[in-house]
DNA sequence: CCGCCATGATGATGCGCATTATCGAGCCGG
DNA sequence: CCGGCTCGATAATGCGCATCATCATGGCGG
């Protein structure tokens, strides 16, 4: 038995079994011969042989220096990535995420080691980009940071947002299409004879509640109804009070629409305890889908394409990272599909 | 506004503004001064003030091939990892991994792209043992592949198993105590009266299998019962026969213990199919947790603690990493906890 | 018989960093 | 005035690979 520990082949051992050089063994295990690079297949097949008999293993730490591809697309998220709050939220991405990456042949690399020690999560932890070791980067996260978007930007780094932002200057990102699907939400609601439509609306600002209050607004103008005392800002842990619920009520609301599903559960509870039945008296629709988690009633809502935005953003990435160009940074919005539950109705109110 | 890609700046850029060498650069980025190497605090500081205004990040590749610690653990599992059906077998254990990493300040490189045109699962695909770039590496699965792991050990590699594998020559791992863990439902079966248990043990065999039965069979020792007639092979996807069950009872059976929850839980369906009554009648348990996403009845169990064991890996692998001279390898168990539910009670039958 | 082109390679170089061995300056004791 | 010591640093080297520029050989047309 030889118990000593073996070092890893490298190129050069192959090179020297081989009887070519360590050249010959890069051409050949990268396959780069071409029209003017010339390796005949006998050589080839040679220098296979003596690899795999070796066990060679292409060092990719090496690779990566040299200038080749790791095929390794980070992942980072701007919250913690598995605990179990946001784990509804990340999970259907990651599928998509890791789908799309092993079927394009990549890695992924995973960076949860970022909370700073001024508590905030940066990629640039002690001015470190701990993104640089893999090829291009998705970024997720509600808390996404500006400042490191532009500046990982300007460095030409390569990477692909899940979710719109806005700052000075392109990037590319996938997101879902929110305002089409909550004018469909907003058609739905209408083509049941609603025509006071209370709106809850996010209170913390950000581009997707941005997006659905645009879709929300577009729809608004197109029916041309009238929100007059209808619209309220509603904080997601908090969700409405019963005397705002009331309040809506007594202002004509025969039905509502919430950004968040769960605002539109507890406002479900809410009205329950109010005697008022949904969806006989009362419509309620969400402008997101409910977490899996929650055996929810049948909302009506619309479905975010997580994984379908995790794959997209993969395989973006991957067209940028594989195009000899600098590509054009460009902007994807995967569409939502609506579910009409059974939390809606018809109007029954006389107008 | 400067648009030419600017390079990312490296030591030797520091060095030439600061009028140090990049030996010093480096030094003192990596706060290698010792008493033996001494760089002033004056010239410390000025390096890093340089680095700073520079926007400067090591560079981890670099930093990799120089035989330099990225702080990278690697996660590999042996099957696709985030898919659902893997879902709940891998999630409590990243959550442990992700905890002490982030803890620790390592970050997770997780190696999705392994599935070989073969269809099986390798680490050495395409003789590329991607795996290198971390600086060490968890690995989890229930289809290990050993010569992959021998050949890794060979190489010199850390890595930290999660669960037992029986290979030639030892390796690091973290699994739970099964066979103990066994031994306490069989206790608690005994001390409810039961003397005749019928055994539902694993088709497929495996180390955790093994353990279950050798946990058994101690028990039974212990216990000085006998399992004439009461031992039986199951697949986990099938799960027992109806006659299976009642040639069970036939012999006397007033208890069952299977490995696997599913198991246990297609059991009871159909012994309330029979009209037997669980647990008046007859007992039920197993020896492994329910799946969360079936609500199951109170099953009595055992809980593996995979988020301990997650974490318990990481921080043995990076307990190795960490210390200068060759770790020895260890063997940890982690305790399981017992769970009485309500699917075991007294044994009523007259003996 | 010489020049030229296609073929099949190879030697040298550098990626950015960590490490090893070494070195100059200054100071002190003899 | 020299040997030896400490302090503060540095030049050189190599990690394993990809790439660039170059080269030897042989066949073929002129």
């Amino acid at each position: 038995m030889n118990d000593a520990p073996r070092r890893r082949p490298r190129q050069s051992d192959i090179a020297k079994l081989a009887g070519v050089s360590q050249t010959t063994v890069s051409i050949v295990i990268n396959g780069r011969h071409s029209d003017t690079i010339r390796i005949p297949p006998e050589t080839r097949r040679h220098v296979f042989e003596v690899a795999r008999s070796l066990g060679y293993a292409v060092d990719p730490v090496a690779r990566s220096l040299a200038g080749g591809m790791n095929h390794l697309i980070g992942v980072y998220t701007f919250e913690s990535l598995f605990p179990m709050d946001h784990h509804d939220f990340y999970y259907p991405f990651l599928v998509g995420i890791e789908g799309a990456a092993e079927a394009l042949g990549y890695d992924l690399l995973m960076f949860t080691s970022a909370t700073g020690s001024d508590g905030g999560r940066s990629i640039y932890r002690d001015g470190v980009n701990r993104l640089g070791l893999a090829d291009g980067c998705v970024l997720l996260g509600k808390e996404t940071n500006r400042d490191d978007l532009v500046r990982l930007r300007n460095e030409g780094f390569r990477f692909v947002l899940i979710g719109r932002r806005d700052v000075p200057g392109p990037l590319t990102y996938v997101t879902a299409d929110y305002a089409h699907a909550t004018g469909e939400v907003v058609d739905h609601l209408v083509g049941l004879g609603h025509e006071r439509i209370a709106y809850l609306t996010a209170a913390d600002p950000g581009e997707p509640s941005a997006d659905r209050d645009a879709g929300f607004l577009a729809a608004q103008r197109r029916h041309g109804f009238d929100t007059g005392g209808l619209v309220l800002s509603v904080r997601k842990e908090e969700g409405p009070s019963a005397a705002e619920v009331r309040r809506l009520l007594e202002a004509g609301a025969t039905a509502f629409i919430a950004h968040e599903s769960v605002v539109a559960l507890r406002l479900i509870d809410i009205l329950a305890e109010m005697g008022v039945d949904v969806p006989g008296a009362c419509s309620v629709a969400a402008l997101s889908d409910p977490p899996d988690a929650v055996p929810a009633p049948e909302l009506t809502c619309f479905r975010i394409p997580r994984r379908e935005m995790g794959m997209r953003a993969v395989e973006l990435l991957v067209q940028q990272l594989e195009s000899e160009e600098e590509a054009e940074p460009q902007a994807v919005a995967l569409p939502c599909t609506f579910v009409a539950g059974r939390t809606s109705g018809p109007n029954r109110k006389e107008t």
